[in-house]
DNA sequence: TTTGATTTTGAGCGACTGTTCAAGTTAAAA
DNA sequence: TTTTAACTTGAACAGTCGCTCAAAATCAAA
């Protein structure tokens, strides 16, 4: 009994991801959507429920390809502070150029959504603190590693990465010499070692 | 002969200023600002042309003012350094609960206008780089007082100023317990100093 | 007081928005 | 092959958008 679902789930939200990303919630239309997902209105108000309920999945699976994304640059290298230094070299210079933004959809997320009952706020909030959560592990790890002193607490150090990651990335999305990227980083990564 | 304007120009600019850095350029309706500048909009398209005229204004008044914010708090301090950390202070600190939004609205407007052939695009990058330019003269000053070292160049303190000022911005745009702002704050200037 | 250029008003235009739903299509079960 | 539940389609709805413009209101000059 029953037909089955033609499209491919994960592989729509992930087109949709980068459109929101790009755009922004309120200036992607649903026709944009239909078009970059290839759906029809009745398909994806059956599978998402709303336009909201699309962007809520795929801000959610934005955050899992960062994770995903930053796991991978630390099983390729040595330690927890090196993987994290090739993961902030990726974002700001080598993928610069094919990301739908400079910016980090979750901060471009907490700065639209600002009316404060909105579901959405709740959602882009609550990522947030999952995601400075994981990034406190990471950091809890380099301080066990003696990769870091144990001046500051690994919470501490999250924080201080999540400063300087999207202070650079707010720097950058304004187009400039990418020159400059690489000692600014490098800058970064020293303080983070003399703190 | 004639009749003369009824609104005063300067006071609706920073009126629908306020909303726009609120709320953004797209989610900020027309019917939004007629009811916030108490105009119709015969009377708005008369006097700004468009709500992207409206906008333009807004934006620019945005650059005076938070420059004219720092004249103030430099008139008022001994050194260079401690006017611009009494800003820093009553940005993330002081005035964030009577902000619009804890994010600076250029950085807002950076991010909103990414399609690279808008006017408002071409816009914001062009304020972005006066006020990057401006900052630079005040860390010229700085370093001429022998308040700042030579290591670094005024264009490069201003950088790392811009950096560090718009990661706190973003970082405390998320509601946190206010005590963590001072301290962040005297870290972000205690590495300036040490730079 | 009359004149007439200027400003203000607000109903309303065409385009676009998110969303619905009846009709059509599909394919597994009978 | 027939049945039938699940899925897809796209025309269409009510609401909102940025914006226009004829008419009313205003006030300095004559």
């Amino acid at each position: 009994m029953a037909n089955k679902v033609k499209f491919e789930r994960e592989n729509v939200i992930r087109v949709a991801s980068q459109l929101f990303w790009e755009k922004g919630f309120i200036a992607t239309s649903t026709r944009d959507l239909q078009e970059a997902i290839n759906m029809r209105p009745g398909s994806i108000y059956a599978a998402f429920g709303s336009k909201e309920g699309l962007y809520s999945e795929s801000l959610k699976d934005y955050t899992v390809q960062m994770k995903s994304q930053i796991d991978g640059f630390l099983a390729s290298s040595d330690t927890v502070v090196g993987g994290l230094r090739a993961f902030v070299e990726n974002v700001i210079i080598k993928t610069k150029d094919c990301s739908p933004s400079a910016i980090c959809m979750l901060v471009k997320a907490n700065s639209e959504f600002a009316e404060k009952d909105a579901s959405l706020y709740e959602l882009s909030l609550d990522l947030s603190a999952k995601f400075e959560a994981y990034l406190t592990t990471l950091f809890a790890q380099a301080i066990k590693n003696n990769e870091l002193s144990s001046n500051l607490t690994a919470l501490e150090y999250a924080q201080f990465f999540q400063v300087q990651f999207t202070g650079l990335r707010g720097y950058f999305n304004r187009p400039r010499v990418e020159q400059l990227a690489q000692p600014m980083i490098n800058q970064m990564f020293a303080l983070i070692k003399k703190l």
